[in-house]
DNA sequence: CACTTAAACGGAGGGGCCTCCGCTTATCTT
DNA sequence: AAGATAAGCGGAGGCCCCTCCGTTTAAGTG
């Protein structure tokens, strides 16, 4: 019924100094816009990248100047957005390693991997198009990803939890495959299945058993 | 400064059928159908792709509800718009052909042809995009152009007024490639003198010599 | 602490999108 | 020609985008 809107972006002008997160902003500065990032990654998940910006105004608390002020566009808005999804996800690789095993750490951050990607489905053409148009923020969301994995998988395979025959990029390439799995209600839980299955394989032939 | 909004369409629901120009239309209808296409026409062409549906209304001197009861959504529009520039381009070929001398009236349709091409820059991206998206548009009217082409480039080479081993898909693909001189003021000679060197190439070596 | 001041705020305002529905009017009937 | 009846009209209204600018306030300064 509603068609969709894509914006293709002249690469939000990267050549103006983004009025990113810089440290010499005012206290109440800093306070609005994470509290705008944080309802607008709410707002464009839930409706997606298309949500209204007035809204996430009214919803974060601040008037719709001051959402324009720290964005001046959406995609811009969008991106900063995006940017930090990748690196709270990236992050959390770190934290897994330190609180599991190798081998639970890479699994239950593949699962997390795969949620996210589900997260985002519906929107995948308008992301598509932002990372598309945008080859900077592209190489590095997608760089620091296969970073992330390449650790885990290392991790695991050095402690010999999994085979160590395993080039992280076939991995990451798996995963991004879940991506094409048809809509169905229960696309979630095929691609939990999924990630199950790569993960028995990554175990089979590993040279340590883990107990039952 | 202002972004691109580019339209990637659900394919205007082509499945639906197409409140097309049907013949039991009432007569105050069919007219401000025409009125609407005829500013439409002119007001994408003058303000590209996004011009206002409000100001198409207004010019038109209809309400804006008749523009939307005619054309539910932009990409409609766009599309009846486009679909009849091509189609009167198209028509043009056998206008000239009745005129005029073969060669002269291939001569002349490549200038109209480059003229329309020309009227179409600023709003490439967004053309390319409902292009895209929408093959069956693309396939009909590239069929037609091509068709167009090759009806004018046969009658000359017939009459022996160009050369006669010359490929009208050739020939289209080089007038294409005037799309990709760069911008600048004089753009609009230069693809005219560039049609005007083709059309030499092709009557060089034909048999007979027009008077001087 | 006042006091200053530039940074930050916020919302009114002008314009656009699209829908909905009460009012017109072209066309058909008799 | 008069009446009936849908087809067609159009604009008010709700929501959104984005800018502009008068007002507020955090954070230095003496």
């Amino acid at each position: 019924m509603s068609m969709e809107q894509i914006l293709v972006v002249k690469p939000p002008e990267n050549s103006e100094p983004t009025p990113s997160a810089a440290k010499g902003m005012r206290a109440d500065a800093r306070r609005n816009r994470e509290k705008l990032l944080e309802v607008a990654a709410a707002v464009f998940s839930e409706r997606g990248i298309e949500g209204s910006l007035e809204d996430i105004a009214r919803r974060a608390g601040v008037g719709i100047g001051t959402l324009y002020r720290h964005f001046p566009t959406r995609e811009h808005l969008v991106e900063v957005v995006y940017r930090r999804e990748v690196e709270s996800l990236c992050a959390a690789a770190g934290e897994l390693s330190l609180s599991h095993a190798p081998d639970v750490a890479l699994e239950e951050w593949m699962q997390r991997f795969v949620g996210y990607i589900a997260a985002k489905r519906g929107m995948a053409n308008s992301l598509r198009m932002l990372v598309n148009t945008n080859s900077e923020l592209f190489a590095e969301s997608s760089g620091m990803v296969s970073v992330a994995l390449r650790n885990l998988v290392e991790a695991a395979a050095n402690q010999n939890l999994i085979r160590r025959d395993i080039d992280s990029t076939d991995l990451l390439h798996a995963l991004f495959t879940i991506y094409s799995i048809p809509d169905a209600p229960d696309w979630h839980e095929r691609s939990r299945r999924l990630v199950k299955l790569l993960m028995d394989g990554l175990r089979w032939g590993a040279g340590a058993k883990r107990a039952p």
